[in-house]
DNA sequence: ATCAACTTACAATCAAGTAAGTAACTTTTG
DNA sequence: CAAAAGTTACTTACTTGATTGTAAGTTGAT
């Protein structure tokens, strides 16, 4: 609703100054989130009133995504020097990256944030998140593909499976990281994790938890065809199974009257 | 600073009233997030004015409290039919959660936010979602070390990165399934990310990143010695190395521009 | 003199919380 | 057992304080 000039054709001192905000604006939505972030917030932190904001960016909403488009292209910057990696290489980048990240709470934070945020009702940032896991996903799944080559290993249809959980875990143990960076070593685990994903696709071994057994079919899973009937809104829980599956295992903290 | 009554003596009739309002609750944080919804919203929903939802409540951030307690709770006494697992049962019920999580995008979802909202700033669910994470934890390491224990497996020093990944692939996989739900199979995605995790810490193979090769200590951690230093707050780029990573492998969309 | 980069001032909402009142139900008590 | 008294579950109405966005004016550089 707002309309804005984009970088008419602007003085480089102008630029700098829009990367000020830029880097506020990473610096406040990630520690508030998108909704609890206030452009007040930020421009003070540029020295400015949030009018001045509104004059570069036009909305809250266009600051969010050019924040999102921001980081990409700094980060795409920052890797430029190095070779982009693929097949094994990219695997070991990814490990790298778990390792440099543990010492960037501060952008970890502003993505994990974001991206949870997103995936509520018409938040400014979905595309952009979907889109990025999207090219993410098939970018991991392709080295997985060179890899496999490379090995004379059939790709396995496990490819598809492992590309999501490697994203997956990365995100995840982020999670857990920030809420507590002395229990969880993120760069450690997130090797860890890698490599047992990576091994997994490269010599598949029987399922440890019993081939027929487990037979997850009869759950749910074989009444509907695809994961795909997705969104409805109210019902049981989610990892709260997991609380109480653990609850009477010899947990360390009473966790139904602790909490 | 708001005082309130904790069910002091209620009727059963209110009691109900009030996990209507929770059930509301969990919806609409869950669709909006907990700063994104209103008290507004969670009123029009049980048919009543926001006031009278204080009433019950107190805050919104008793409420929300409230809410992540009453969600622990309902679900443990859905569990409480079926035997609580340990050892490799508590791996295949960690399975057949995600197969059962596949069918209640509602409530994953409110899991999803408001977690990752948590790490914020003094955010009121914060310490609800660090003791989550830590009893969780404990209770999957516990199931490894049964199960090593069982094999006759000396448990390995991986079984606290091994616990945390489990954890951190199942609530990643949530963010990119309630994505793209089509493209995420969030139940068979969890399920192989388990089974790997867990053949990883039971039969330990050799990094296929190559042992000496990738080195991360030079990179990063080797300098500090824990990653423990955390909270910063700007500079370079998370996930976004990932998407750099990638843009100049074969990958499926233009990133750069794209996004 | 013009244009970009702001500022001040204001509009329009809107949200959380408080206060006070009301109707219904429970408990006490004569 | 019934009237009085108290309590609970609300509502309406208001206060307070933000927050995004707009409009119009000011300053400095080209």
């Amino acid at each position: 609703m707002a309309g804005q000039r984009r970088q008419p054709r602007s003085r480089p001192e102008t630029l700098a100054k829009r990367r000020d905000i830029l880097d506020a604006a990473v610096e406040i939505f990630g520690s508030k989130g998108f909704a609890g972030g206030t452009l007040q917030e930020i421009a003070d932190q540029v020295g400015m009133t949030h009018a001045g904001i509104l004059h570069h960016f036009g909305s809250k909403d266009q600051l969010l995504l050019q924040v999102l488009q921001h980081r990409d292209e700094t980060d795409v910057a920052d890797l430029e020097e190095q070779h982009i990696p693929d097949g094994m290489p990219l695997f070991r980048h990814l490990v790298r990256t778990a390792f440099v990240n543990a010492h960037r709470a501060g952008i970890v934070q502003a993505y994990v944030v974001l991206s949870a945020e997103s995936v509520t009702a018409d938040h400014p940032g979905r595309d952009f998140f979907q889109k990025r896991y999207q090219t993410l996903r098939s970018e991991v799944a392709h080295a997985f593909a060179v890899v496999c080559a490379e090995r004379g290993v059939t790709a396995p249809d496990t490819i598809a499976y492992a590309s999501t959980s490697i994203l997956a875990v990365m995100d995840g143990l982020q999670v857990q990281w920030l809420l507590d960076p002395d229990d969880v070593d993120l760069a450690r685990a997130s090797e860890f994790a890698i490599e047992a994903i990576v091994s997994a696709v490269l010599s598949p071994a029987p399922s440890p938890l019993g081939e027929g057994a487990d037979d997850p079919e009869g759950v749910d899973e074989a009444r509907e065809p695809e994961g795909a009937d997705a969104a409805e809104g109210s019902g049981g829980g989610d990892q709260a199974e997991r609380a109480g599956g653990g609850e009477q295992v010899a947990a360390a903290q009473p966790s139904r009257s602790t909490v």
